[in-house]
DNA sequence: GACTAAACGAGACGGTACGTCGAGTCTTTGT
DNA sequence: ACAAAGACTCGACGTACCGTCTCGTTTAGTC
């Protein structure tokens, strides 16, 4: 039956087009953590899943394609918006988590495909968009709930918040590459609360008060 | 320095060698500007420059080879580090002329090149390194400057200042690919600052929080 | 024959099979007419025919069986034999029947199909033979009637003239490919009459010389 | 050198390309003589030749034209042309040679290229017609001693003689495939020379015979 | 001002991966 | 229970670019 409710793939996403697929998506995301992006190729791909080369490019269109497609599937994930009363420490284990993600081979491998100096495939850009998206979404409750506690303004955009406690982790992980310790994280959290206190991470088109 | 004797390059740099070198090293940021770090052939480099493919591998071992040292060339010129005397007027004119380098061709191509998930060449690592390790000594007395006059906290630490504000442009600019508008500059410049006169960004290890 | 119950092929040529049947191999001699036997596909032929792949390959075993069999298909027509009373008249249009044979698209397809440089399957091998030695009992009447005419000597081998009429004709054709207009076939009939007439189509195992 | 007298091929030719050449060229032959002409893979010729498949297309724009040079190039063998003061034994000679040659590796790499039911691509067309214009051309002289010997008639056409000679040895070979014995070679040299004898293939355009 | 050595132009070559096409086999599904 | 539909394996195609090599030719510094 086709039965409604997963009709995100075609058919051939059940059966035996399945296994394939679930085969080289993850041996896609393992060579990815294994040599990265830019090394990445189709044969070894292909080799790893126990498939043909031929079999993917039925698939996906091409290597880029088949990337996104891979990363994309792992986006799903769900990430648990911590809840412990105070936002100091709920942002903390967020930014915790987001360090450990970087450095497990998943995170990695989905790093090296979403970081690239513009110059990408519309496919990839639009991509990792989404993945972003996805992800502050996800959280963003966290910022919600510190705001109706009190613990922050009135106004506070949490995506902002959320950004700007990414923002100094993902620069060092990939502009300078720097080593990402304890106090580097909470520095991180650190400023992005002092940001939002100070109310720089307000929406300011629709309430321009409160000075 | 480029003083007579200098054995960083042997004499080939001298003569003919020099116009030829400078036309490649011309040829290759004007690529990476145009196609970005991953397209760049060095064929392409080579028909830009009017020169043979293997006069290019007579000089550098490498693709990276190149790419490194066509940025490094210019990675010397001067950021010139404004004093107006008010912290809040010079960092956001340093972030303004960070968000324009970054949209001007060579700020492109040096990004295009600056930016990958770890998996560089460690040649391109410890050149980005290198890199941003000069452009942040060069802004540093902006801050110091700042300290001096009691605008930020004694023990604030210059480079942290830059990067705290830098990070958000970069972070919208590679990583989730989004438009950089003033609004983003300032509240990039708003959000080191207030992470700033919070403390957050003074050295912990040395002066005790006392305060 | 037709006759029912022939077993040389299996029930399904009845029925629902029999249609399928032929619609692939019509569309198969179509092909052939096309494009030529190198270039035939069996995915074209299914395309054409309305039909899955794997439909052909559950019928025939593979490419070259198929167009053994369409072409076999084709060759019962039965070639009328002139019978006008005189062997230049008859032979020749014998010729012009084989010239307009050639040219005509299912005479196209079984050539194409009908020469290859031996590396043939001897599938197609076999198929051919036996396409010719039929081509030629069919015609022999022509000859045997001329000899009883007396217009060719006694004992002239009937499809050693038919062949020497044709050589010529299939050589133009499929060897140097050149035009084949009324002159060469005319060249061609009376090449033919001037062997047999000379007695070097004769038997000459049986009849030794002599007379 | 660059010495005038040689300039066949460009320089390419000389020095190292050279050896490439002929190596390819030769394997190409081997290949041809083995598995035929639709069997042959760019892939095997580059492996017999130890030259890697990239090397041969970057001299030949395709398969096709990759064998259609091989085959060019053994072209130029000149054939013998036999001159025993008797058409009828030169006759004879000539085609045991051209059965040989169709028997021998070489002969039979050619043949199995220069047959095809026209559906043949023009750079392949083209080449064997130049190569049959050659081979007709080589041995014409024999027919034309022969005329004026007076063995055969004035007007007498020397390529027709030879292709009536040729035509049924090719159209056993490759039409209807039979065995070729030295009756059917005799048979086919006596067919030709009746024709010729009986004027059968004289010009008729010129010489409208007074006969 | 001629001479020598380095560097350049030119082009082929081995090698890796790309993305495509077609033959023929195997599995799932629907009837 | 069997045939239609699809997906899969396999092998070859022709392309692009990498980095290497070997020739001649030009040019730059030296004697």
């Amino acid at each position: 039956m086709t039965c409604p409710g997963d009709p995100t793939e075609r058919r051939p996403t059940i059966g035996r087009g399945k296994k394939v697929r679930d085969a080289v998506l993850a041996a896609t995301l393992a060579e990815l953590a294994d040599v990265g992006y830019a090394a990445l190729t189709v044969e070894s791909v292909a080799g790893r899943a126990g498939v043909h080369k031929t079999t993917i490019y039925r698939r996906w269109p091409d290597r880029d394609a088949l990337v996104v497609d891979a990363v994309s599937e792992h986006v799903r994930t769900e990430v648990p918006a911590p809840d412990t009363g105070s936002i100091d420490v709920d942002l903390r284990e967020l930014a915790r988590g987001l360090v450990r993600w970087m450095h497990s081979p998943i995170g990695k491998a989905i790093l090296s495909t979403m970081v690239c100096g513009e110059a990408c495939a519309p496919e990839v850009e639009q991509g990792r968009r989404d993945f972003y998206r996805l992800r502050f979404a996800q959280v963003a409750p966290v910022i919600q709930r510190a705001i109706a506690r009190g613990e922050l303004p009135p106004g506070t955009i949490p995506s902002e918040v959320i950004k700007t406690m990414a923002a100094p982790i993902f620069f060092r992980m990939l502009v300078l590459p720097e080593p990402i310790d304890d106090a580097v994280t909470d520095r991180a959290v650190e400023t992005a609360l002092a940001a939002a206190r100070a109310g720089v991470l307000r929406d300011r088109s629709c309430c321009p008060p409160g000075e």
